[in-house]
Order: C-alpha cells, then structure tokens, then sequence
DNA sequence: CGTCTCATTGAGTTCTGTCAATCTAAGTGG
DNA sequence: CCACTTAGATTGACAGAACTCAATGAGACG
C-alpha cells in the first residue's frame, strides 16, 4: 500500500463556487472574472430554459449538435454503443456540467448523451457563442479552461480503467462524484445521493455488474463505506482516498487581460 | 462481426494539412483563418525553437509547465506513473500536436511528457499565449477547438480500455497512429514506421507486453498486416477497419467572425 | 397485487497478466 | 573487426481477475 516514489500530497478541501443559481454563468465565472458589461452579453446569448425528463437523449451519437447546454438540475450520462450492444459512459454529467463538448465542435457527435434524471438546461447555440467571443475574447478563454478539464478528467479516465484494479475505480470514482456534488452543494461533508443505478456504474468502469457489485459489497465489508438505498456515506474518507490514490486536479484561473502585456511588448511592437 | 445498430459510416479519406513547416502556425491554421497580421503578432509569441533529446522528460507529473510547445519534429508519450509502479501512457504525441494540455492549465501537471525520440519542438509561454488571445480572439478560439479535440479523442481511448477487446484495441492503435502520421506526411498510404516499442504501445492500450506481442502476432498470422523492423504495412486496411471498428471523427472549423452576429443582434442590442 | 427495474449471489469459463526463458538486433569498446 | 553488452521482441506455462450466464431477492410503481 506503501508508495515507492514520493509522499502522497494532502487532499485538500477544495475551493467551493456556489453553481446554484445560474450554471451558465457560474460556471464560467469559475474561470474568469466576469464584469456587468460581460454578463450584460453573456445573457444575451442564453436561451430559455429547457427542461428534459429522464431516458431522453439530449445528443445522439452520429447526429449533429451545435449547443452549449449547461445543466441547472439533474444528471446525465455521456456514452457510446458498441455494435456489440456493450456501451461505455466516458463521463457522468452533474449541475454545473456542460453538454455539448466535444459533440458541437464535430461534424457529427460520437457519442451520446442520456438523461438520468428529469433535468433543466440552460441552452446557448454554439454560434452564437463564438460570436460573442470574437467580441468578448474573455469568453472563448473560459470556453478552453472548459474544455481543457474535460480533457483532462478524461485522461484520468483512461488511467483508470488501463491500470487500476476495480476496486481501486470504484472508491475513485465515489469520491469523484462526491467531490463533484460538494461543489455544486449537493452532498454533505462525507456521504451523497447517488443518483446512478449499478448498471450505468459498471458501464462507466467498464465492469460487468455482478462484478461491480462485488466490489461495492467488498468496501461495505471492509468498512469503508455504507450504502443505504441510494444513499452512499464515507466512514473513513482517508482509507478509502489512500487506498485508491484518490487525488483531484485544480485548474488555474484564466490570467486577466493587462492591456498591453509586457514580456511580449519587449519582443516586438504592436 | 456484423452491427445491430446502424451501417459502417465510409471511412472517408481525411483532409490533409500539412503541418510539415512550422508546425506551430499550421495546427493554428487547421482551426481558424489567419490574416498577416495574425501571423505577425503571433511570431512575436513564439521563442526560439527548442531540441531535446530521446528520453528526456518534456513535463513532470506534480511540477508547474506553463508553456505551449508544438511539436516539428520527433515523438513523444504522455503518461502517469502509478504508485505501483505501473505506467499509462493517454496518447502519444506526434509532429503538429502539442505539449502543455492540460498541464499548463493546471495548478500542477498531472501527467508526464517525455521524448521517445529526439525531438524538435516550438515553444510559446502560455501567459503569452493567453495575452494574444486577448487582443487576437481567433487564437483562443482555435486553442478550445485544439483542447476539445484533445478531449474528444481521450474520451474514443476511454471507450477502448473499457469495452474493446485486446486485438480491437490493438488495431485501433495501428489504424490511428498511421492516420495521424499521413496527416503531417509521415506515412505511406499503406504503411509508417512506427516510432514505438512494445513497452510503450503495452502501456498505451493497457495490455502487458507479452499479451501484446501476442495480438500483433495475430494480426500478421491472420495476414492484415506485416510488420519488418519498426515498418508496419496494412495489407487488408479495410478489414483492420472493419475488425476494430474504426472511423476518425471530423473537427469543425472556427466559424468566422461575421462583424455584428444577426441571431443575437435579433435578440438583443449590444 | 402484479409488474418491472434494479440489486445480489453463485458456478463455471475465458481472458489476460505474471514470471521466466530465449532470441534478435543494435550498439560499444577494445 | 569482433566479442560483449543491452534493449527489445518472442514464446510458453501457469495463476488469477473478471466476465457470462442464470437464478433469486427486494423495492417501486401503477
């Protein structure tokens, strides 16, 4: 258990943004700073509200999509079937998510996305977007800081499932989503709702059911965990960190436009 | 072998940028349009250009990176070490893409970069960078459209890990690499030499190296490829397609700034 | 109260990893 | 120019992890 190459850093409690009110905008201000003026025009570029119930597909593999749609209330799963009728969910999605990276960017989605819960949106096209970046460039920096997460969750992602054991993805990914839900003030200090059934847990580990299930029992008796209907506690957080090298990422903020910057003035002229 | 859910889209030949003079520019120029002007304000960002050699680290897992370096020349793996001493390698690197996403996003890198060959590459500090798309918002438009693909395609090798098999997995690797090494006009039609050992391409997919070495085998004695030295040759491309189901997704373009953009200007008046 | 989804458990099989040995090719130094 | 070293490729035997299939149990919902 003990690790060979250097001391496991503290997981600290992370920085908390409130993404309650209004995702789109919260979720962008996680990133960079947003004047009046800014929201002024962001709003304008949101769509009402869009509500979609549970088992819908909100994107579908092979069709186009040109939205941005940031998740006010609800869950969703992002996946691809196989033609061997296997699927692989690449990500759940939480309030304060966006849907919509990386299907808007292609031609035609590669995967799709389901509702797992009845859910509420908040919808943005795509090219209405980008024109307001070209205006407010602040934007699209945001936008990378996005997409850059995305990406690097999904390298994560791959980790796990080429060189973890199951039962190290599992507790992972517990506290993935707990610390997912934290943020976005839907969970309590050591326990949460899991709104997911078996079968889309084992699709996102890339398990078979009966295995994961397994492995879920395995850390009930190993008392790390408690799970009571949907409700999922932590009885000891640390272990359950420690025995699957749990460790989340933080991003950087965006750095802030300074008018002219210098290192690059002292290089050449504008 | 044969789908329940909807006929093999045609592999379409790919478009062919050639990123084969300044790399840095042209994976920009793949993305969005870009004046002389553009060009002029970028060259000011980019630092000289910067050798390394063969088995030198580009970015250390837990250390600050803040650069973006494109790629002119050489290969390179990006990967995590794990405390059990086991490595994932989550995509190799090759001329045109770029080192630094994510980890010059991050707070600290979480993965490693380091050069399987020599290499040649560009550097450009991120800051800098990030000053640029200030006043130049088609730059960090196309960065998102750069990290998003980044995404898109770590999300495809999650898919791989979790539900392919070892000889789908295999192929794929085959298929991609040699797709993306025709990109920049280091492939034949039919063939490449691939730049990799089995240690590495093990570590990529998530296989042990003799398991590995079994698959490739395999595939010579079922006579889709062959393999002399580091040259592999497709001989039944179609079928390796077939087999492993592989079909590389298109990127949209940029969509160019239209001055005032009429769908929100319907809605709103800035 | 029946139906349906989801969770749980067991038995047997398959895949894939581990360990270890051998082989090849490419350098390297004398 | 050759013996020596070393990294990488290949092969085989075995063990263990995880899957499949199948049956059962437990709630939720109409």
């Amino acid at each position: 258990m003990h690790g060979l190459v250097r001391a496991i850093p503290k997981i600290e409690p992370k920085a908390q943004p409130c993404w309650c009110d209004d995702p789109f905008v919260a979720r962008l201000k996680a990133h960079v700073d947003l004047g009046s003026a800014d929201l002024h025009s962001l709003r304008a570029v949101i769509e009402n509200d869009h509500a979609v119930k549970k088992r819908r597909d909100l994107v579908i593999d092979g069709y186009q999509y040109r939205k941005l749609s940031f998740i006010k209330e609800g869950f969703a799963a992002r996946y691809k079937l196989l033609r061997n009728g296997k699927r692989q969910v690449v990500n759940v999605l939480v309030p304060g998510d966006v849907v919509g990276v990386p299907s808007s960017f292609l031609d035609r989605a590669t995967f799709s996305v389901t509702a797992i819960t009845d859910m509420k949106l908040q919808v943005c096209s795509l090219d209405d977007f980008v024109a307001l970046c070209h205006r407010r460039p602040k934007f699209s920096l945001a936008l990378c800081w996005i997409a850059v997460q995305e990406a690097a969750s999904y390298a994560e992602r791959v980790v796990d499932m080429g060189r973890r054991t199951s039962i190290e993805r599992v507790a992972r990914f517990l506290l993935d989503v707990h610390s997912r839900l934290a943020m976005v003030g839907r969970a309590t200090e050591s326990g949460f709702d899991l709104p997911f059934s078996q079968e889309l847990m084992s699709d996102a580990l890339g398990l078979s059911v009966p295995h994961l299930n397994r492995m879920l029992t395995k850390l009930r008796a190993d008392g790390l965990i408690t799970i009571d209907g949907h409700r999922v506690e932590f009885i000891d957080q640390n272990a359950l960190a420690m025995l699957s090298h749990f460790q989340p990422f933080k991003l950087t903020q965006v750095p802030p436009a300074t008018g002219l910057e210098p290192s690059v003035l002292l290089r050449h002229q504008t």
